[in-house]
DNA sequence: TCGCTGGTGTCACTCGGTGTCAAGATGCCC
DNA sequence: GGGCATCTTGACACCGAGTGACACCAGCGA
């Protein structure tokens, strides 16, 4: 009840955080005028979210959080390049579910550098979970082997020349189809013996 | 004769923020206290400096500055894991040259949430600029293509985990060699047809 | 009704970062 | 050497991000 209730007040706040964010440009919108928009106070706003980054990078890192978990999902024995695919293709479908909003969010974050300074701290963080997850599939040591950390960061890289690619064509792009080419070029490390 | 002074003062500072940050830690140590330090105001760090993570970060990103000139000195015919391999090698080579000041460096980035991403920042330009000089070296379009893109992601994926193998080794492991161990994971990809 | 708990607003404060202006240093030409 | 233009600097005021402290006001069980 209480938990529906802060609930309540986060998604307000993001809501018309993006809104202000992406009409009036990163800059120059402060946190009073997107708290006062919410309904809230300045202090309240730094209750829900860490910094002025985090209301709008966070929306986008949620979608990340299932990646380890998709790669846990799939089976022991499969190429890492298909297994990987299957985990990048999480936050890529969440992308193309929720369409619109998604890539408005992404182009934000693309051409502002502080938000894209943020979420790339944030990737790093998904790719030592993806490089712990990956070692423990091949069951490789992650301090002397770089085979996990560089197939954790490929994959990334992939996911990385998705949006941009995506965010380029104004969402007109499949990021299905863009993974999947994108994945094509990489395979070839991923699966090398 | 007044650009040597201008030299004189930012090497002053950096020299006086690199060892405070190193030191007591990136949050608790202030500008005012830096510029106390090199013996100007407040006002002159922000004349030679951005923000507070730029000092730091541009020590490093002097050192990237060489690598687009020097995958394009690379000739034209040679594979693209060698030229890329040869365009890496020139930060991390500069890294083994000034080796116990750029490992301090290095470990207070990898471990500043702030710096990392201002530093990842930094790499995503580097990564455009890469990117284009990849694809004017094999006639191919960036913008209908990923391979220029992802290449060049690989290449700063292999550059991040030899950084981040030479972080936690306090500096024993040889970075040439890394480097090398790391592209011969991602060659497979780089050079497939 | 009392007391407890959790979320909130207000206020004061620190610090990163910027615009402005006056003062000093440098260099150049006469 | 005396002016003059230019560049750098420090001092000051200012804004906005972010934090700590405290009082306030629900709801809720005894």
């Amino acid at each position: 009840m209480a938990e529906r209730k802060r609930r309540l007040v986060s998604d307000e706040l993001t809501a018309a955080a993006l809104e202000l964010l992406t009409v009036k440009g990163f800059d120059v919108v402060t946190i009073d005028e997107i708290a006062a928009a919410a309904g809230v106070s300045k202090r309240t706003f730094f209750r829900y979210f860490a910094s002025k980054e985090d209301v709008v990078v966070q929306f986008l890192a949620d979608l990340g959080t299932g990646m380890r978990a998709g790669l846990a999902a799939r089976p022991v024995g499969e190429r890492p390049s298909v297994a990987l695919l299957h985990a990048v293709s999480v936050p890529v479908r969440a992308c193309g579910d929720h369409a619109d909003r998604a890539l408005r969010v992404v182009q934000l974050i693309l051409r502002t550098p502080a938000l894209l300074a943020r979420f790339l701290e944030r990737q790093a963080r998904w790719r030592d979970e993806l490089t712990a997850e990956l070692a423990l599939r091949q069951g490789l040591d992650p301090d002397t082997d770089l085979y996990p950390r560089l197939a954790a960061g490929m994959a990334l890289t992939a996911f990385d020349a998705v949006l941009q690619r995506w965010s380029d064509s104004d969402g007109s792009e499949d990021p299905a189809e863009l993974t999947a080419r994108a994945f094509a070029v990489i395979a070839p490390a991923l699966d090398a013996p």
